[in-house]
DNA sequence: CGTTGTAACTACGCGCCTGTCACGCCTCGG
DNA sequence: CCGAGGCGTGACAGGCGCGTAGTTACAACG
């Protein structure tokens, strides 16, 4: 009866990861379920499509070369201080530390003071990559809740 | 006798990692002493002042949650592209993708049409970072090669 | 030339992260 | 109500990146 959310496998063939992958974030609370916890096995976990962009975040950062323990603090950091408007923002990490900005001069002038290496993960294409992903995935018959996801009529990436 | 470069154990000081990290990577080959190799126990190892900025560049890059998988390719990109005139240049990883920028407007276009990730490692910190370390640490006496420091020698490799 | 010091070498093991396999359990379709 | 398949789970394996401890070998000093 199309329950909401996504389940484990599907979430990982959108965001692009492994089984192994999810449940090991799941288990040393990287990211839970936020829908449904999993009660053993047969059960089944569903995750908000806030959790799919959170997912996406990490897999990115990975794929940038970032280390996993990075990725938990700026996890950390997202779900403390992004609101909703998600694609105008971008994630700054300097070292353990992390910052979002709003506009493009922010990040100079960090990099301009910042004595480290900088982290800038831009969340507007990340929110791109996950719709288009989930678009393509979306077997027919399963049009569950529209609107979990921020609908912005999504044609405009393709 | 003030022999050319720096030893193993005042290297680990200098860039501020251990003796164990820095052996780790000789033998996997992601920095040699350039200046004389181990040749068996009790030999010494001898780095240049090049290889210390290199192994201050990883040193960055782990601190700031990077994977030691991403910081070889990083090394291994500016060994090939670096010039010179460091203190200018920024390091721009996207994924395995490395660019070198003379700019800030540079980083910004990068940041707008990037995809991923980027990792920003501004250079001239860097390098300051270095140099006093190595006055620091210098004890008297040891005055070996001043300018074994960015003399701007006429050729690069030796 | 023997002793001491230092630095490189070796062996062992840990924690993190992930892949693989086998196994129960729940849900769905009939 | 029953069978089939999907899904979570636990156990194990394995590579990476080191830390720790002990050993070996060169170099300087007396």
């Amino acid at each position: 009866m199309a329950e909401e959310g996504f389940r484990g496998p599907q979430v990982c063939k959108i965001v692009g990861i492994t089984y192994r992958q999810l449940d090991y974030w799941a288990r040393t609370n990287l990211i839970r379920p936020s829908i449904a916890d999993a009660k053993g096995s047969g059960t089944q976990r569903r995750y908000s499509y806030r959790d799919l962009l959170e997912l996406k975040v990490i897999k990115n950062l990975l794929d940038a070369g970032v280390s996993l323990q990075l990725a938990r603090k700026a996890i950390e950091y997202i779900r403390q201080n992004l609101g909703d408007d998600v694609a105008t923002a971008s994630l700054v990490m300097n070292g353990p530390k992390s910052v979002l900005t709003r506009s493009d001069g922010e990040v100079i002038d960090l990099m301009r003071q910042g004595q480290g290496v900088l982290n800038i993960v831009p969340l507007g294409p990340v929110v791109e990559q996950l719709d288009a992903a989930i678009h393509e995935l979306r077997p027919a018959g399963a049009a569950l809740q529209d609107e979990a996801a921020p609908a912005k009529a999504a044609s405009a990436g393709g």
